[in-house]
DNA sequence: GTCTATATGGCGATAGAC
DNA sequence: GTCTATCGCCATATAGAC
């Protein structure tokens, strides 16, 4: 019989890995120090490398488990059999929730990857994110006259633009148009959701 | 008389700024070492010291010089004397064209604020930036008809996201959408400059 | 499993020769 | 002004006591 201070098996790991996810996505893989997360995790050092080999190891977990957390909400309106425009909306609902929920993904994830491109490789392929179905989908409603006539690239990227940017540019918009007030900005940002829906239906119909 | 190996007072110095800002720009202030600065600018670490003293130094030199490349565009719009469409129109060429020389900006900058937020009040209020004054413009070209009724900050949010994305996401829209090939991703950038003007002017107006 | 102590390496910064 | 050599620090990672 082993020796276990902790009743649940991974008890220790789960808090850990909290810990790191927060560190790490909050100022990057440089900007974090095995002593940070220790400290966040209220454990010694030492103990940290017995669960986690190395930072590297530890890194390469929690960027996985993030991507993992913003890729089913993909996944979702990819295979979901509703209306075009109905898709949309239940995306832009998705999403805007999972960043309400964890704010700090997006730059997290856009500054890791640009540091460093072969987290992409491992990240959204891997999942089996295929975006050309959903493109297919979207051409035909344009045939259909469902929607408005465009690239569909360019669709896309709006839509992706005008949900993530208040999220990636959080503290100058917080600081220049909230007067760095916390709960304005939030307040906002749930407004936000609602409009979103509405400009960006708007902006795709005939 | 001073010894002086470089007939322009200086030009070592912008060689290292250079320097600096493109690793700076690509990595991050926590992802460069010196030795990074050093080796891109080909002299070696203490000749970098004696430059510039420090990394600190020579980062919020660095950060300065990007924030001021940023400000002007806004600055440019708001002083300008022209309709409120024509504005925005002009502020997205500008923005635009500005990005596509310099990538690397607004990653790093969002990034950067992110991680030490006090480099916000040093940056954009120093410059004098005041929305204020653009959105009650903003305000009354809504009074008077000319624009749809939105809520101004939406408005903003909605035309930085929208050209902004492009770049903070390019490893991702590049990997996703166009098989990783720079010169693809190049040209999509330079039509959607096009394509955002008639998008976004439509999407304000009445 | 968790700690103290420590090995090893890299980084920022400076001293000092030239 | 530019270099070699070096100091001191902090970070990652491990050894070994308990």
């Amino acid at each position: 019989m082993m020796k276990r201070k902790h009743e649940l098996s991974g008890e220790m790991e789960t808090k850990i890995i909290n810990a790191a996810t927060k560190v790490f996505t909050r100022n990057g893989f440089a900007g974090t120090s095995m002593q940070h997360i220790a400290d966040e995790a209220e454990i010694s050092r030492p103990s940290l490398n017995y669960y986690f080999r190395t930072k590297d190891k530890l890194f390469e977990l929690v960027f996985n488990r993030v991507t993992e957390t913003v890729v089913p909400t993909f996944m979702k309106v990819i295979v979901s059999d509703v209306p075009v425009k109905e898709k949309f909306i239940q995306f832009i609902d998705d999403f805007f929730n999972m960043l309400i929920n964890n704010p700090f993904i997006p730059l997290f994830v856009l500054h890791e990857i640009a540091v460093n491109p072969s987290l992409m490789i491992n990240s959204f392929r891997r999942e089996g994110f295929k975006p050309e179905t959903f493109f297919l989908e979207i051409e035909s409603a344009m045939e259909n006259g469902i929607l408005k006539k465009t690239d569909p690239r360019n669709l896309m990227i709006n839509l992706l633009g005008l949900i993530i940017f208040p999220f990636v540019a959080q503290p100058i918009i917080q600081g220049l148009l909230f007067d760095n007030d916390k709960d304005s900005f939030a307040a906002f940002v749930i407004q936000r959701k609602k409009y979103l829906k509405e400009f960006f239906i708007e902006s795709i119909s005939v």
